[in-house]
DNA sequence: CATGTTCAGCGGTAT
DNA sequence: ACCGCTGAACATGTG
């Protein structure tokens, strides 16, 4: 290998990229990033930098850059660690489902039961600070594996809500040809069935068996107790997610228990036991028995709307499932259905705990047939039942002006989105609302700038549904990046994605343009004690939905190496991130045509730092306030409609999760650390307070 | 808003 | 290998 200091400046563009990195002048703070990151690498890289410098090479002209991007974050104070990671420690050791199962066979009588509480309260109290990051440790990686596997749910989960769209549409076709074909040969009764297939109307369930086609379930095997990684108080948005995290197997079943067949792995239980049910249809008036709660078992239901009994009710599959629990003392983990306009599917489904099963007895339901009834009661020690958690949403977010709390201003954006979005303040006192910028809700272009406006649209009239023809879609792989359902949500993460633009001969309701539609949903600015400001929203936010654009000055990036401290800029490294050398996540799916400009691009000799940003410093939108985090809900998408200059793509952000209302939205800065350079050029540092399990605990 | 249809893995049983 | 249980999700129908 040629040593780094032989390498004249010309050939450094020709170098293949990893070696190129350290190589590089300007100090663009994640291009410059060196991601292996021995020491002796650093030291190299910054040698390589001072000599570039004193040598007066061609590369060496362009200067370094002496901002940190987007580190606004610099007002924030000490931090506060470790209280909140005890905390979770406490609850994840309650009913820990390793602590159940070892207890022995056939405990009699409630004493015993009693007992057992007692040894997990003990254990509760053990727990100290030191051995605490230990314990976590694996707590965290859990919790991730479920909101990964979730996210991989939805991610089939709206690849098959695409196929049904496409099917819909397709059989829509068939019918109005069919009609048409019928009107032109009045006579004729060529028998084109009219009726279409109705299959496949469940793509949640689609999601579930190619999961577990391709093993993805998380924990595949069933287990008495907690379920790793999924708190107190998790929210489940179907029942399917509940099956792909492994916490209840069935979809439809309100009982999902462990067999005989679970009998020759763990033998300290006679089979079957129930392990999880979901308490469906529970009104939230009966608060009262929300840590007690009287269970009708299963079986004798006519399966329909009306709910009632038509055959008595037999002490089997899971209602001898339950009984077995009462008899042996094996909590079961209960969630509770609710209704709600808070999910994609109008349920929410929350985990409310372990319970366990106290009695049960026979009686003569309604209808007059026997029905078993199971009392269950909610294990102490775990986190409180808080009414929050039953009525999540309901009574905290306000439903007008006059009921914000800390109100600092009606509306940030001057009536420039179609929802205001109004910026509270409990923090600080006096109360300030935030100042130094201009909103402005689309990107201004710097008088230096020339945007390309000549992409060339696609044909289709109206709005774009066949993606075999309209050239929009084509550019994206033949399929439209989003679905239509919930108003346009994107089915994956891409390098890029190719909405329809001003040349497309598609209307405003085209799902190809589903990011141009303005805001969505209710946003709040509101202050922090230790971010700054800060954004949330008031509504349900799909995963996959898009939530704004990152707006600002669109500048030549060299430009802004004079500003100083500029804490809002954003590179649009697009391009960088495509060819693997940023930092952010490298995406999946390449296709032809963007091949094609990733090419162009490589003839143009295009660089490997951004040449433009956005700079939000002074002008820009509702996403200036959003925070970095390392667990984001949040995730950054470059889209071309206007042109296919990948170097000035727009910059959206979409949700990532499902977002409940009042959860602070959240993306990844996309920092590697050690990247940033202070004015003194030297390595400059910022802690990172988003206090996530997985958090880096350093923004750069 | 009520009613109806479809969905598919599981636990158990028979082979 | 087969069969029946199960109630969620969503489409369709009705006033």
């Amino acid at each position: 290998m040629v040593s780094m200091s032989e390498r004249s400046s010309e050939n450094v563009a020709n170098e293949n990229l990893t070696e190129t990195k350290p190589m590089q002048r300007r100090t663009s703070a994640r291009i410059q990033a060196v991601k292996e990151k021995s020491s002796r690498q650093k030291a190299e890289a910054i040698a390589e930098r001072d000599e570039g410098k004193t040598s007066g090479s061609a590369a060496a002209e362009k200067p370094k850059r002496r901002y940190n991007k987007r580190s606004r974050k610099e007002e924030s104070v000490a931090v506060v660690e470790g209280n909140n990671t005890v905390l979770e420690v406490k609850n994840e050791t309650v009913g820990d489902g390793d602590v159940i199962s070892e207890q022995p066979k056939k405990p009699k009588g409630n004493a015993k039961c009693e007992a057992m509480m007692k040894i997990k309260g003990e254990r509760e109290n053990k727990i100290d600070f030191e051995n605490a990051a230990d314990v976590i440790k694996p707590e965290k990686t859990d919790s991730l594996k479920v909101k990964e596997t979730i996210r991989l749910f939805t991610k089939h989960y709206l690849h098959f809500v695409q196929e049904e769209e496409k099917r819909c549409a397709k059989a829509e076709a068939d019918r109005k040809a069919a009609k048409a074909a019928k009107k032109a040969s009045k006579s004729n009764k060529s028998a084109l069935p009219e009726e279409i297939k109705n299959t496949a109307k469940r793509p949640d369930l689609k999601a579930i068996t190619k999961m577990i086609q391709n093993n993805e379930i998380l924990n595949p095997e069933k287990r008495v107790g907690t379920i790793s990684g999924i708190e107190v108080g998790h929210q489940f948005y179907s029942r399917a997610e509940m099956v792909v995290v492994g916490f209840h197997s069935h979809w439809l079943n309100g009982i999902d228990f462990m067999g005989q067949s679970y009998a020759k792995v763990h033998k300290n239980y006679e089979y079957p036991i129930a392990i999880a049910i979901v308490l469906s249809g529970m009104y939230e008036d009966d608060l009262d028995n929300a840590e007690d709660v009287v269970y009708t078992g299963q079986g004798g239901h006519n399966l329909v709307g009306d709910k009632r009994q038509i055959r008595d009710q037999k002490l089997e599959r899971g209602n001898l499932a339950l009984k077995n629990c009462v008899e042996q003392c094996v909590p079961v983990r209960v969630v509770r259905g609710h209704e709600s306009s808070s999910s994609y599917t109008g349920k929410i489904y929350t985990y409310d705990g372990l319970y366990k099963v106290v009695n049960y007895w026979a009686e003569k339901g309604i209808s007059g047939f026997t029905v078993y009834k199971f009392r269950l009661r909610r294990l102490e020690g775990q986190p409180l039942l808080t009414t929050n958690q039953v009525y999540f949403t309901c009574g905290r977010v306000p439903q007008s002006v006059a009921e914000i709390r800390g109100l600092v201003c009606e509306d940030i954006t001057t009536g420039q989105e179609d929802m205001p979005i109004p910026a509270t303040n409990l923090v600080d006192d006096p109360p300030v609302p935030p100042t130094g910028f201009t909103y402005f809700k689309s990107v201004k272009v710097a008088k230096n700038v020339k945007l390309p406006m000549d992409a060339t649209g696609c044909k289709c009239k109206d709005k774009c549904v066949d993606p075999t023809t309209c050239e929009c879609a084509l550019r994206n792989g033949s399929d439209f990046p989003y679905v239509s359902r919930d108003g346009g949500r994107l089915i994956e993460a891409k390098d890029v994605v190719f909405e329809c633009g001003p040349n497309c001969g598609c209307g405003p309701g085209c799902v190809n343009r589903t990011s141009q539609r303005g805001l969505r949903y209710r946003l709040e600015v509101f202050r922090t004690a230790k971010k700054g400001w800060a954004v949330r929203s008031w509504d349900f936010i799909p995963s996959g939905a898009p939530v704004c654009e990152y707006t600002g000055i669109l500048s030549r990036a060299e430009d802004m190496e004079t500003v100083l401290e500029n804490n809002y800029i954003f590179e649009i490294d697009c391009l960088q991130t495509i060819k693997g050398i940023g930092g952010r996540e490298k995406r999946s799916t390449n296709v032809a045509f963007l091949e094609n400009l990733l090419d162009k691009s490589d003839e143009q000799g295009s660089e490997n730092v951004p040449e433009y940003c956005l700079d939000a410093g002074s002008t820009g939108n509702i996403a200036r306030f959003i925070n970095h985090c390392c667990e984001p809900n949040l995730f950054v998408q470059c889209v071309l409609s206007t042109h296919h200059d990948l170097k000035f793509a727009r910059v959206m952000l979409f949700a990532a999760d499902n977002i409940p209302p009042m959860q602070e939205l959240t993306y990844d800065y996309g920092y590697a650390l050690d990247s940033v350079l202070g004015s003194d050029g030297k390595i400059k540092q910022m802690p990172c307070y988003c206090g996530a399990t997985g958090c880096r605990k350093r923004l750069f």
